[in-house]
RNA sequence: CGGGGUGUAGCGCAGUCCGGUUAGCGCACCUGGUUUGGGACCAGGGGGUCGCAGGUUCGAAUCCUGCCACCCCGACCA
């Protein structure tokens, strides 16, 4: 049906790109591996945003803003982080243009820095050495900031919202006086993330802590939600760090007891980035089309008039204002597309195209009978609908619409979820089956490495409030305590 | 960064092997008209540094060299 989107049984990654550039959320701009936002992506991402910022100050967070740029000394302060983002770094080594004869402008020679400025790839540099300043003694404590911003990391492949080299994101970094207090900070928003991709984004996840090998650089602990896309791998949809006192130490920041005593703070760091934007698209989009969570539609119910001349389109109008008006104050975003120069057919195909949950069609036998055609994007399903409980039954309808993306993914997931108790099932299940493998594994970061090496699966996670169960390491065959999850990722 | 591929109008492509009138086609766009319940039709029209830069040649989209971007597979990667 849909005319210009490869389909995913042909092609998954094509038909990935098919449907950013398509529903026009995004496209790749001029400068190497940096998308541009086209406004309706924008506007999806205004969504997630004003949603999770509402989150973050339910829970007792404020919104800072810090510098893009950090000193190049900042960097290598705490030692893994610096191995861990040296590789991927833009830096800054001038400040001044100067006209030139043949190629216009080039850099300044007399105008190099004295140091070098790092475009942040992530700001806890910078941010735990401005703490120093703004924590002195427990009173100071919490100290519960969030930042919304961009960031680079120079990655050598990237794909528009999975991984671009510059990206938006926001990073919560956070100051407590305990360690069980961080530990708890980190554990909660966790639960905001799981809690939004649930709630908002209709996407399970599996909630989990990663294992050495995968652990944010600098952290001690990296909590993780893992999700299932639709060609079987996994995708990382958001972390939360328990820091301990690394960037304290780091930066020395220390904090007068409540008896006198001086000691290092104790830290999080916790982020989400417009990678959700594509973990959003591969959840639940089919063949024809984005498909989105009505919470997170920028659009949720289109209106497409059909109608012959000037005249019918303002009886149109009139009769279905009523309804517009009852949607806007239940809070339903709604948009009538009453462009002339095409054809309703056209229309829909474009709707379904941009993912919209809700379409009302109304032509000139719904104003006789009273009524209006309602049809739903996830399903295709459509239903005449009195006019009299229109707005009730969209209303619900949304709310279907909701639950039922969610249901999907999750049997999706559930089926795709496998338990594998030998190796050779462990390698098959991976090259044909995809999806998360749930199997023992003996704690070594070596046979997470073989592992890798043979398979492409990496250890997702391991699951919070894991059962225990005695085992055998599906490589190793040494005793494993628990399961852990298997999949291959992006 | 390694291997493979692609780059011609907004999008999708032909032409390139074998250099030679004015670079074509479909969709989209503009104007007029007829249409409108699942991607309309007719007529007319506009739009091109052939990815960029050099080179060979009387002449380059076409041949040569370098570079850039994108796609696929690796490597790398919260």
């Amino acid at each position: 049906m849909a005319k210009d989107i490869t389909p995913r049984s042909e092609d998954y990654s094509q038909w990935y790109n098919d449907i950013v550039k398509k529903a026009d959320l995004a496209e790749h701009s001029a400068v190497r591996g940096c998308m541009v936002i086209k406004p309706y992506g924008y506007a999806i991402w205004e969504k997630m945003q004003r949603i999770l910022d509402d989150m973050f100050k339910e829970t007792g967070h404020m919104n800072a803003y810090f510098p893009l740029f950090i000193p190049k000394s900042y960097l290598s302060k705490e030692a893994n982080h610096v191995e861990g983002f040296a590789k991927e770094c833009a830096v800054v080594t001038h400040y001044r243009l100067k006209a030139d004869k043949e190629e216009g402008v080039i850099v300044d020679p007399e105008a190099k820095l004295e140091e070098e400025l790092i475009v942040r790839p992530t700001s806890e540099t910078v941010i735990w050495n401005t703490y120093k300043n703004w924590i002195k003694s427990y009173r100071d404590l919490p100290l519960l900031v969030n930042q919304w911003a961009n960031v680079v990391r120079w990655e050598m492949r990237t794909r528009l919202f999975l991984r671009t080299a510059e990206f938006l994101w926001q990073e919560g970094h956070t100051a407590h006086a305990t360690k069980q207090e961080a530990v708890e900070e980190t554990e909660k928003m966790l639960d905001v993330y799981a809690d939004f991709a649930e709630s908002y984004m209709s996407m399970p996840v599996i909630k989990g802590v990663k294992t050495e090998s995968e652990r944010f650089a600098g952290a001690v602990d990296t909590y993780c939600i893992e999700s299932l896309m639709q060609d079987g791998k996994a995708l990382q949809a958001g972390t939360s760090h328990f820091l301990g006192q690394n960037f304290a130490k780091a930066f020395d920041v220390k904090f007068l007891t409540k008896e006198n005593q001086q000691e290092l703070v104790w830290g999080t760091s916790w982020g989400v980035s417009t990678r959700l934007m594509g973990a959003l698209i591969m959840a639940h989009s089919d063949d024809d089309g984005l498909v989105l969570p009505p919470k997170l539609a920028p659009i949720q119910v289109v209106i497409v008039p059909i109608y012959k001349g000037e005249e019918q389109l303002q009886k149109i109008e009139t009769y279905i204002s009523p309804l517009k008006k009852e949607l806007k104050e239940k809070g339903i975003t709604v948009k009538l597309d009453d462009r002339d120069t095409l054809r309703p057919g056209f229309k829909f195909a474009e709707w379904e195209l941009k993912g919209v949950p809700v379409r009302i069609a109304i032509g000139q036998r719904d104003l006789e009978n009273q009524q209006l055609e309602v049809a739903r994007r996830d399903t295709k399903e459509k239903q005449s609908v009195s006019m009299q409980n229109a707005g009730e039954v969209i209303s619900k309808l949304l709310d279907d619409i909701q639950k039922n993306i969610f249901e999907k993914a999750n049997s999706f997931r559930e089926e795709k979820t496998t338990e594998v108790n030998s190796w050779d099932e462990f390698k098959e299940i991976l090259e044909n089956k995809g999806g998360f493998v749930i199997a023992h594994w003996d704690g070594t970061v070596e046979t997470e490495e073989k592992i890798k090496e043979e398979t492409k699966a990496t250890i997702r996670c391991i699951p919070l409030n894991n059962k225990e169960e005695s085992g055998k390491c599906i490589l190793t065959g040494k005793p494993s305590k628990q399961r852990v999850v298997f999949a291959k990722a992006y």
